[in-house]
DNA sequence: ATGAAAGCGCTAACAT
DNA sequence: ATGTTAGCGCTTTCAT
């Protein structure tokens, strides 16, 4: 009854095996013809092919995959799905995974570690090929244990529960590099609005703070700095913190581009001028920071390119087998000076 | 020699067979035991959990899914990953797909065909689920076909030869009520910068202007309209040419994101000030919008409830087979109404 | 150049 | 409650 090679009006369940009978040769013909192996003549591979057409065949790749025991999976696990880092990782592995004939799965893990670990369970289980991951501050080790089956490279975030090498960007070099700029334009009230220490990003960009303070010989101060990490408001909210304070800063760097968001709305709504009452230093730089008032002075990610190492390293990997030697590296952000900082006014 | 199963440092490939042998019963106890079926005593499950996790067996999607021909992927197809409606669809879809225990795979087609076509095979391939498409404004018939063996909704965008349901926006009646907002400010002289009419969502904006234009008793002109695709740049160029025009359009509408950030860009280039010497009203809102001069006035696009529409309806057509019916909606945009559009000056 | 047969890891129908 | 067996669609020996 519940036969589905019968006339049913989906042509769901083609196999080798049915265009092998169509053609009245053997299954195994059949395969070797559309897989292009030798030891079959040209006339046969151009009946396969066209009665595979026909019969409207689709190769199962869960049978490929079965046999080979591997698919053609590659994971890009990422924290969220709107940010600047994730538009690159994903547009530069999109671009490259069609290319190579492998498929993107995309896991969104919104900085929990369980969801994690569950999309980390899934890819295993599909046996994808290889992982690009952004993992969450708090990795747990059953998924850095799952993880080492595969070959993996870790973006952006770096975390050292992970057996893999990174591709992250210099947070500190960059942050201290705002730091000196606003120094130079005479500002010492430098408020720092930055993601929380627990993860390399925010200690990394906060030390960077650090040493930018010490450079120019001023004491840090925990009252000019705020840590949070739900973003668009924490920005605001940190903003208008430090707005509140008296003395007030002179100065802000961020250490995000949504903190930067969140900090410039809050700085509008308080009625400051940017950079007249308050310079203001951003973090990565979405397009659209160009055009925020007179165009926002910012910390510049170079996030296409710290994708394309990314991909690169990891499609090295996959060719090369999982002891490819494979070194972390970290990418130097550069400040893009707009219009966002002012020299200090008496 | 090449022997998977000795003590390689890599505990690939351990199967229920191997769990069965190594707890000296047969691989369909385990089978049973790890899918949690009946008629199989607690202790029997609890010894072959034990056994599992220890040996670090992992499932094999792939044998899984030929055993029973679906897999748990479902595609997510679209143009590009950086706009607002990507972000929106890719959120709500992870998100859903997640707790449903489904996984997405994300493909990019950049608008060409062809690319969209070899992507929706690769699907085919591995026998997904279902999939959300924003097509490109050229579908080939072979993707049409293929895709009618899967669950399909169109997302957004909707062509008439996929024979799938569609959740988009009412864009005609957005940009119709733009028109007369900035009608009832005295403006007669309103430009628009849109998308191509070869596609739905082009012509279909391009359509609310006109019938704005006829509601106010203006005649429609050719010469206040420019279309284009390649979105920021386009949006720059024509509206850099529209500045040119004597006398000059007093406001302009746009009809995408994209275009409306190039345009802004190129007022601004021009030293043209908003709303002052142009009133303009933008096309979606990504958060930014509001910080755009003194706030965008925008046809806001409700992603949000786009995307979630567009989830529902896929999950109901999997879950009802592929005779489940389903209408195509159309939600409705509305205007935002910040600061970037003025009264006509005398 | 082609066919026959085995087996990848899993589930499920059918014994016991 | 557990074991035996077959078969999903494919690739790949090994025969012929």
């Amino acid at each position: 009854m519940a036969d589905g090679r019968t006339g049913t009006l989906l042509p769901q369940n083609v196999t080798i095996k049915d265009v092998a009978e169509h053609l009245g040769v053997s299954h195994s013909t059949v395969s070797r013809a559309l897989n292009d192996r030798r030891h079959i003549s040209e006339e046969m591979k151009a009946r396969v092919r066209q009665a595979a057409a026909e019969l409207g065949y689709v190769v199962n790749a869960g049978a490929r995959t079965l046999r080979s025991a591997e698919s053609n999976l590659i994971g890009l696990i990422v924290p969220d799905v709107g940010s600047e880092l994730f538009t690159a990782a994903a547009k530069a592995l999109a671009a490259r995974c069609f290319r190579a004939g492998y498929q993107l799965v995309l896991c969104v893990h919104e900085d929990d570690p369980e969801i994690e670990l569950r999309h980390v369970e899934a890819l295993r289980q599909a046996r994808a090929l290889g992982v690009v991951i952004i993992p969450t501050p708090g990795v747990l080790d059953q998924t850095a244990a799952l993880l080492k089956a595969t070959s993996v490279v870790q973006f952006s975030r770096y975390s050292p529960k992970i057996d893999a090498p990174s591709v992250t960007l210099d947070g500190a070099h960059g942050v201290a590099t705002a730091v000196a700029h606003l120094a130079s334009l005479g500002h010492r009230r430098i408020a720092y609005v930055g993601l929380p220490d627990d993860r390399s990003t925010g200690w990394d960009r906060l030390a960077g703070y650090r040493q930018g303070l010490e450079r120019i010989g001023v004491a840090f101060d925990p009252g000019l700095v705020r840590l949070g990490a739900t973003l668009l408001e924490y920005g605001r909210s940190a903003m208008a913190s430090l707005l509140q304070l008296d003395p007030r800063p002179t100065a802000v760097v961020f250490g995000s581009a949504d903190l930067t968001h969140g900090g410039v709305e809050a700085c509008r709504r308080a009625g400051v001028r940017v950079p007249q009452d308050l310079s203001v230093v951003g973090y990565g730089d979405p397009a659209w920071f160009k055009l925020i008032g007179p165009g926002l002075t910012t910390v510049a990610v170079v996030t296409g390119e710290m994708a394309e190492a990314a991909i690169l390293q990891l499609l090295r990997k996959i060719a090369g087998g999982p002891d490819e030697a494979a070194a972390s590296i970290a990418l130097e952000p550069h400040l893009i000076l707009r219009e966002s900082t002012a020299p200090l006014r008496a």
